[in-house]
DNA sequence: GTGGTCTAGACCACC
DNA sequence: GTGGTCTAGACCACA
């Protein structure tokens, strides 16, 4: 269900928080389904307990999973708070360099666009976009 | 030229690189047109040598800027080396989990590739590229 | 009667504890006046029986309850003990972080008051206590 | 500066925050001005690099002061974020059952506001309120 | 030197 | 059983 780069630069709590981002959005995750405890995850990946509760104690914050002192770990059943102004400035300030490296690389605005289109299908899979 | 904010989450070194890579792609910088050394740009900047020395010799690496002991900094007169599958499977690895939290929050694919394509006109300013 | 948020923070015994405090405050619970047995309340919330049992130790340990064997549980027939010094240390310790971090999100004195003010009409009702 | 009670209830990293949070409204610490690093404050409470590392998370997520790569901690320049909805609704409901109790225990409004208006004075120091 | 990440193992609160 | 807190010690990125 997740896996893991030990050796990648990405941090293992992120690479956590990204699949689990990445579940949700395919809806392999669904609101008010449970997540697997901190021990339990961190057993099954044999990673420590602690990036595992790191990654979780940020998808909380972030507003996509609730955590119960002792029910464990569910999806927020309300959904995932939508994009505001802050989220948009951040995707504004990450995409940026992204493009402007692509840009003296050469790849074009059609092909980087294919390329985002291409990543969007992987989550929406076919269905009409929300 | 280069604005730096000390603030930012992103580190300095990383700010540098990416204006330095934005400037290439504005074409404010062109092939074989020279930047500042690292001890004038790093005191313009008013930041340490290493900062500088850091920015500057990942751009090398990159394939952005040549360095010569003599002749200092320069744009790599034969252009940027073009997109590989390496830097596509990169962009692609960047990419996946930003769109996966764009898909999560309710930003549609319509609004972002229009969000990517305005990006895209800040580089090629109205010109047909590429 | 009470309701439980079992999304809350706030541990569930805890929820238990203060809303029959507030009860009490409101006088809808007059001393002497009987309460559920622990497992009548727990039954009917739904939950544990040691969740019910340690807000009812509590209670009973702060003076607010009887409970008998036989008799089960009841609003203590003597009114709750009034205030001492330990009570009013700690609701200065408690108050004090409270008012800091009021103080630096620019709520003024007049509002903090108004505020405490209006939570004390919930439950004096209009009528002037004490 | 900050003082510890290593045996009270209130976890360790919520002492430094809060205390850190006093010091902001006594206007002890000023916007702009640096922190101890984390590992000097560690060593100088006697305490673990992480307790006093999550006390400052903490700060940073709320907006109270800013962390920086290497220059380490400064209070937040800008400010804090003033107070919201969210905030306000957070204040209401713990005031709520800790004004239920007072109730209970005869504490009075009076004698209440009277001792909030007195934990005021620490912070605002008879200056008029901001 | 700074903070960021990861590991390992302990004890406690909650249910 | 769950998550929350604290400790201890290691290595890395940043400047």
């Amino acid at each position: 269900m997740i896996t893991l780069d030990l050796q990648a630069d990405e941090p293992i709590y992120a690479q956590v928080k990204n699949q689990i981002i990445a579940g949700i959005a395919k809806k392999e995750f669904l609101p008010g389904e449970g997540l697997p405890s901190v021990r339990a995850l961190a057993a099954d990946l044999g990673i420590n307990l602690h990036t595992v509760n790191k990654a979780y104690q940020q998808l909380k914050q972030e507003g996509f999973i609730l955590i119960h002192r002792q029910k464990g770990v569910v999806i927020n059943p309300e959904g995932v708070p939508q994009a505001d102004n802050a989220y948009r400035e951040r995707l504004y300030a990450t995409l940026h360099p992204l493009i402007a490296e692509s840009v003296c690389r050469g790849v074009g605005k059609e092909e980087f666009l294919m390329l985002c289109s291409e990543i969007y299908s992987e989550f929406t899979n076919g269905k009409d976009e929300n």
